[in-house]
RNA sequence: GGAGACGUGGCCGAGUGGUCGAAGGCAGCACCUUGCUAAGGUGUCGUACGGGUAACUGUACCGAGAGUUCGAAUCUCUCCGUCUCCGCCA
């Protein structure tokens, strides 16, 4: 969400960051509805300040004056009355367009249509040269009996499966790994519910487009989030914080939830893309400082790439481009693990930074050191999410003897294991 | 699932129809004091929107929404949340 004053006095900056976002939105129409509001306002509130100094007359008149005052006060009433639904009605219109604003994206974003114009800025790792006909994930998966996909896809319909074993240990053994390292960093590990109100999701930005993307529990007017991002993003919706509480680091761990509608027929094999995952989050809220905003940035993104360091997969490092980032974002960028099976890379972490555009939609502010109240900044990203992770993992580090190796620094939580699938 | 209590500013807490955006205290901030000194005094101290160069000023906000009333923090309803007791339960 934007300020409607600075969507008003830099209109052309707000219709160009909906152009190179591929966002459909009539910006003049906003304002124009905003200077109508305005005036309604200003018309209601004379209103309500004559209201006001009416009825202040009624506790000293006398008995005879009374009735006349009171009478007086009711048509002022009622002028009150027929002018504030307009008011409210115009009011939520505009609110219902505000939500669709996105955020300005930085000069230095990459600009373009979708993900194919996004830029690699980074490569690491050398790429695994097989000495045999290495297998594709699922194989591997198969070959252990490390993973249920048909029986579970009967009981949990498609994009469903079942870890087993040694799986079960190395996803928990990844996540621990993770959040041992976000803590040492000074994050606070929060678990986190998997479901949210409404207006959490409308607070990081998934809603009102997400929708469709979302599962939905009528029963208790409940959505199953599809990132911890949503809960953490609205713990302190609506509080002032102080500039000395800032940076606020978390990192989130809860299952997620996406329909994936409309993906029909893309990843549908094996573990790439599921309904069900688990994900440890890197979350922070800042001060209000494009440069601090940016520090936190980069080093959340060195965090990824710590991350799929120590478990030596070979990665790279693109910068999403505006129509590829999200409403939301000011610069996006994306880690991508290779994936021998698809000789490419595939996306295993996304690295945002928002500014204030989700604060101002949950309302987090902070007062500066000078007084002032400002909205915060917040940025996300990726720490781990697997089953999605496993992907590059097995696939890589996957032996001829059919075994998977397990990196050195992954060990200590696998009770030491160098290998797992050994006969 | 059943019964009850409650929700006020950064925090604590008073306020049950008008003079209340809200007493008092704590914390914060500014200045003063410097033999009651890890203290004392005075002042200041919510947010948003509108008007004004500014001082200042108008409106709204006492969990949220709706209602009653000339007038609502205060009365009514719905919802949300917190707490207590009973029941059920991983």
């Amino acid at each position: 969400m934007l300020d409607v004053k600075f969507i008003r006095e830099n209109a052309d900056a707000v219709k160009e960051a909906c152009k190179v976002k591929g966002i459909q939105l009539d910006i003049d129409k906003m304002i124009d509805l905003d200077k109508e509001i305005v005036t309604l306002k200003t018309e209601l509130q004379e209103l309500q300040a004559l209201r006001n100094a009416h009825s202040k007359k009624i506790p000293s008149a006398s008995a005879e004056e009374r009735p006349k005052l009171i009478e007086e006060g009711r048509e002022i009433g009622q002028k009150v009355d027929a002018l504030k639904p307009s008011v409210q009605e115009k009011e939520d219109e505009l609110k219902n367009m505000l939500w669709l604003v996105p955020q300005i994206p930085s000069p230095k974003a990459p600009l373009g249509k979708d993900d194919s114009d996004n830029i690699e800025v980074k490569k690491h790792g050398n790429l695994p040269e097989f000495s045999f006909k290495p297998l594709d994930h699922v194989e591997i998966l198969e070959k252990h009996s490390w993973a249920e996909f048909e029986r579970v896809a009967k009981v949990c319909g498609s994009r469903s499966y079942s870890l087993r074993n040694e799986m079960v240990l190395l996803e928990m053994a990844m996540h621990r790994y993770g959040l041992e390292k976000l803590m040492k960093k000074g994050f606070t590990i929060a678990s986190t519910p998997a479901f949210a109100r409404e207006e959490a999701l409308y607070g990081t930005g998934h809603f009102p487009t997400g929708r469709d993307q979302v599962y939905y529990l009528p029963e208790d007017d409940m959505y199953l989030s599809g990132t911890a991002e949503v809960q953490i993003n609205s713990f302190h919706t609506d509080e002032i914080l102080s500039e000395a509480d800032l940076p606020i680091f978390y990192a989130g761990f809860s299952p997620c939830f996406r329909r994936e509608a409309g993906s029909y027929g893309r990843d549908v094999r094996g573990l790439i893309r599921v309904h069900q995952f688990q994900k440890t989050e890197q979350y922070i809220i800042c001060k209000n400082d494009a440069a601090e905003s940016e520090k936190w940035h980069k080093m959340l993104l060195e965090t990824s790439e710590e991350i799929v360091q120590d478990f030596e997969l070979p990665y790279r490092i693109v910068e999403c481009c505006t129509g590829d980032m999200g409403a939301g974002k000011v610069r996006m960028y994306d880690v991508e693990c290779w994936v021998p099976s698809e000789n490419k890379y595939r996306e295993t972490h996304s690295c945002s930074a928002l500014h204030d555009w989700q604060s101002r939609r949950t309302n987090t502010r902070y007062r500066d050191n000078e007084g002032k109240v400002q909205f915060c900044h917040t940025l996300n990203n990726t720490a781990v999410a697997t089953p999605r992770i496993l992907v590059p993992f097995l696939e890589n580090h996957q032996q001829e003897d059919g075994s998977v190796r397990i990196p050195e620094k992954l060990r200590p939580y696998l009770g030491g294991l160098e290998f797992i699938g050994k006969k």
